[in-house]
DNA sequence: CGTCTAAATAGCCACTTTGCTATATAGCAT
DNA sequence: ATGCTATATAGCAAAGTGGCTATTTAGACG
């Protein structure tokens, strides 16, 4: 077993510390979704999105799962500090304008329109 | 009142997503501490510190107050996110052998001795 | 097998971060 | 006031970050 040093708590507060990776952790509290939905959502490339998700997971926030097409992305918290954060996250973003607009743009995002249009 | 942003959240989880600045606000849970016993216990420059100091501060984490020669930091949580950070740090650094470390060598920290050497 | 598509990766650039040294500032003390 | 000392700031270099475009990979499906 892997000794927990300052350097991984380190990484999982900078995996968190991103508005965009704050909106994607907020997002996912709602439901899974894949990338491209994601991309919509935040109004980034696909590669972006991407490394951003890669970050997430390596420092223990969320996994992800093949379903035909695409990949969806699911809270997946492994560790004491993802856990807290996304316990917490509602409460620190609740008045935040942009959090509200995604939840709402989250409902037009439809994987196929915006894949095959 | 100044409306809640994401990216002031996203500015406090910055703030904490250092390493040097995690083992200043575990060392500040002990006790109120000046600029150079920080410097002499992390081993970085005074420079250095007077910044992450300020980074802290403006996060909202921190608070200082002059007394005599000697400015103190202290821990003084100003928002939930601040809070919630500081409240779970030890929980988070508890088999951490750098944190361990330093609350030795902040005994070993004289103000006096360090400055006046 | 070969094609198609979502996602991952590579490589580039602009910007930020964090260390440092050198210097300025502010407050105590004589 | 003048000097002294702790802290703050300025400015620089190396490293890291996050956006992009172009390309590769991997899995579904005819």
């Amino acid at each position: 077993m892997k000794k927990l040093q300052i350097k991984d708590l380190e990484k999982r507060v900078k995996a968190s510390a991103d508005a965009n990776r704050i909106r994607i952790l907020s997002m996912l509290k709602g439901k899974k979704m894949c990338v491209c939905e994601i991309a919509f959502v935040l109004g980034i490339t696909q590669p972006s999105v991407s490394r951003h998700l890669k970050k997430l997971k390596i420092a223990g926030f969320i996994a992800s799962k093949n379903e035909r097409l695409w990949t969806n992305y699911y809270l997946c918290p492994q560790n004491r500090y993802a856990k807290n954060f996304i316990k917490n996250l509602q409460l620190w973003t609740e008045l935040d304008k942009i959090i509200a607009a995604d939840k709402k743009k989250i409902k037009k995002a439809d994987r196929v329109k915006l894949c095959c249009p």
